[in-house]
DNA sequence: CCCTTAAATGCAACAATGTTGCATTTGCGG
DNA sequence: CCGCAAATGCAACATTGTTGCATTTAAGGG
């Protein structure tokens, strides 16, 4: 009987990139963990409302300091946050963002290859970004 | 003696936009499309003191929704403004976006194809976003 | 030209998002 | 169990963007 693939632990994530283990922080993480897209501070202080919210955003931070996050800015201009294990199954394939209802769609079709960079200069994220309406807004507007 | 290609004079742009011809609107039109880069609100407030916060904002929606600009955030979660024509000269080729400065870099790489999309689904644009650290960034961290 | 009128502007108030300072609490190594 | 740096909670503030409303102005028809 070969052993499972088990996922790590919040705690054991948090204690691997070696930042205190605090109750907080392990329900922000779960809760990224669980999330099927990325989330705003908004949603994840609805859902976590005993948690302050100045500190939702100091714990974010420091998830994206210390590697367990990323953080990028949606097209409406808030920033929306991931946790990168959870993250890594969508690496593979590109997205498309509906305008009108914020949905994000996973397409099948892998990214494009990042082109040379200028001398000097440092890649750390690149994301082939469609927008656009979906099939049922497109349907809804007529 | 062949004809000079001129560009329209941004009183014909909104005049051909079906919008009013104000003083605020020709000025923050030449801005735009007087811009090496994307302009974010701030960035314009700065440079045209005469012009009213709001009024501002406003009539940066009603270029966006008359075509005559787009509108996107960026890194930091700040909407940039481009002319539409101005932005035409960037069509071609990939940006590259330093998250320390903000500094926004023209590569010389063409855009990849944009792929497939599910039955029903309308794309409006696709961008390629690079992120990272230009040279000078980088240089100076160390 | 001058009126008329809808559109655009200016200003005040508000809302959402993100940051800073500081006193208090807590995880964790010793 | 102690001591202390790290993390938290709370108040105040900053920036970015929105809404309501009174006033001004562009543009078209007499
Ligand atoms: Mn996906
Ligand atoms: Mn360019
Ligand atoms: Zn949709
Ligand atoms: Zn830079």
């Amino acid at each position: 009987m070969g052993k499972e693939t088990l996922s790590p632990t919040s705690a054991a994530l948090l204690r691997a990139a070696g930042i205190k283990v605090t109750q907080p922080r392990l329900a922000v993480l779960d809760a990224l963990r669980a999330a099927a897209r990325p989330m705003s501070h908004a949603e994840l202080e609805a859902l976590l409302v005993e948690i302050d919210r100045v500190t939702l955003y100091r714990i974010l931070d420091a998830f994206v300091r210390h590697g367990l996050a990323s953080k990028a800015a949606d097209a409406r201009g808030v920033f929306r946050f991931a946790a990168r294990d959870a993250q890594r199954e969508h690496g593979g394939h590109v997205h498309f963002r509906c305008e009108t209802c914020g949905g994000v769609f996973c397409l099948s079709a892998p990214p494009p290859a990042p082109p040379r960079l200028p001398r000097g200069f440092l890649l750390a994220e690149a994301e082939f970004d469609l927008r656009g309406t979906c099939a049922q807004c497109a349907k809804a507007r007529r």
